[in-house]
DNA sequence: CCGAATCCGGCGTGATACTG
DNA sequence: CAGTATCACGCCGGATTCGG
């Protein structure tokens, strides 16, 4: 894995190296077709435009419908439900309704939904460290053409 | 965090202790419009359809343009140099012209880039450990309804 | 308070054909 | 070999309205 002498390669090495396993792993699914590779499965469904934005929301503590809404304000009624049943669906939320009037509904990570938070975590590492250089790269880009 | 009955506690707690700070750094941003999340525009770029599988794909080692539409046969050719053009405005990979005839082109991951097929590599690994029980979940909560 | 149902515009995506 | 150009389709996602 050559070309790093922009990061540290102390941390890096060790870094790459633990990810090489992964990425072996991953190389043995390329070119197969996606109903043979479930991981581009997961990962699809991971990657629409709000699941992720959600798990992290709800990573700090149960949380009921419109206290979702509130906190992520740019996401409409429609996309909070289908995420949501989207994400009871695949196991990584739980729904429990309460018979209260009005009626109250509680979201809450499942186990699932809480060990996703850790890969989710070392992107929005990655993302945080890295968007000055992104951003730069892009103007600089841009400006080229 | 609650409910891990399901998972290695050992493991998952510390694993949880560590995100625990990007969840923290990440939380705070939640709420505000994406243009003052810089973290959720890498992002949004990051989940298009091909750029996640591309730079895995690139993490062997750099590859010539047919190279790459052979390893992904399921990708068009429009896609594949569309992506891979965003993935260089991002600096993510280069791309470095021989002037031999028939011309070929070589794409090759930045420092930049190899730098996220780590978190990449533990998304990867997340999928690669779950999507059994998800799979068994979606079609658990299909025969329900 | 917590949704379901409907309409509809835009854009990401693929298929096809053409170029240097 | 390595792209560009054009067209057409699907469906994601927002706005709005209605229901329990």
């Amino acid at each position: 894995m050559p070309g790093q002498r922009h990061l540290k390669v102390t941390t890096m090495r060790a870094a790459l190296e633990e990810a090489t396993v992964f990425v072996e792993k991953w190389s043995a699914n390329v070119g197969q077709p996606v109903g043979n590779c479930p991981v581009r499965g997961v990962l699809d469904k991971i990657s629409d435009k709000w699941s992720m934005l959600l798990v992290m929301t709800l990573a700090s503590g149960p949380k009921r419908f419109n206290q979702l809404r509130r906190e992520i304000p740019d996401i409409s009624q429609k996309m909070l439900t289908q995420t949501l049943r989207d994400l009871q669906r695949d196991g990584m939320v739980s729904r429990q309704v309460f018979d209260t009037k009005p009626p109250s509904v509680e979201y809450r990570l499942t186990a699932l939904g809480e060990s996703v938070i850790v890969p989710f975590g070392h992107l929005i590492r990655w993302a945080d460290e890295n968007f000055a250089d992104i951003d730069r790269s892009r103007t600089e880009f841009d400006q080229a053409a």
